[in-house]
DNA sequence: CGGATCTCAGATACACTGACATAA
DNA sequence: CTTATGTCAGTGTATCTGAGATCC
């Protein structure tokens, strides 16, 4: 696409980098085995702790229905735990097990290398501005309110 | 995703961010009855001519075989012409119809309004200083050579 | 009963792969 | 013979919809 039109579009470059940056990351994560829900996952079990699978899927903004095959594959791995809750008997609790918090460390370092590569134009100035801005432009989508408060 | 890791995660805030974006824009094509693949198409048409679908592919960038059921639509909605070549019996050249034409303009129109709702969140210089940004990190990872030139 | 929780089956859009017949 | 073109069938992934069973 190299069009007048689209050359200098917004939505166009934000819908283009993050292709990038969607497949560098998916390249790291899976030479660790891995996949972006994963990542997600193991990681609000680390932050946040234990939880069902309905609250893990609010933190981690995937859909209840994936979470399934999600947690699936973590628990075949070994990399959390799925065990029922005594106080409500519709829930599982999961958690993070050892191995889960080791490869969870693994995914971190991947996943910061690859910022390196992915913004290796940009000057740490212009990271830092360019982090800025698109953190203001999700914020503006997400805190609800975007227009007439 | 509240969390720490994610908040200021540039791979993450491109993702983001360009799901929006991706939504938006897909709502205001759908809002006409189109899809990226025909904005993209008509446009690649518009501006550069008549094209066999190999021509087309390369520079809109869409795969021949997703080109395939594209121009299909667009030729079931007469806004675009296939026509073999008399030239070289293997192609099919396509062309935009008037009709093509206004139809380019409504989505346009969309696009344009949307890069507003997108980036209601900036000033018109952070909104430049972001698609500098962008233009540039995205240039670094298709001018093919990204590292040790 | 209403509402929450988990599971499964399927749909969509975009990107991509492989195979094939035809023709240059 | 090799290469280019168009077509078809299928894969993979992230997201979402809808339905159903179970339990609070």
């Amino acid at each position: 696409m190299a069009t007048a039109r689209f050359a200098n579009m917004p939505s166009w470059l934000m819908t283009q980098t993050a292709q990038h940056a969607h497949r560098l990351v998916a390249d790291g994560l899976a030479a660790v085995g891995a996949r972006g829900y994963h990542y997600r996952a193991l990681t609000c079990l680390d932050e946040f702790g234990p939880a069902s699978q309905a609250d893990l899927g609010r933190r981690s903004g995937i859909h209840l229905s994936d979470l399934v095959a999600t947690i699936n594959e973590l628990a075949d791995q070994q990399l959390v735990e799925r065990a029922p809750d005594p106080a409500d008997r519709r829930r599982n609790i999961i958690t993070i097990t050892p191995a889960g918090r080791r490869q969870l460390r693994r995914l971190d370092k991947q996943v910061t290398r690859i910022q390196d590569e992915l913004l290796g134009a940009l000057s740490p100035d212009e990271r830092d501005q360019l982090t800025r801005l698109l953190r203001r432009v999700l914020d503006h989508h997400t805190d609800a309110g975007s227009s007439t408060p």
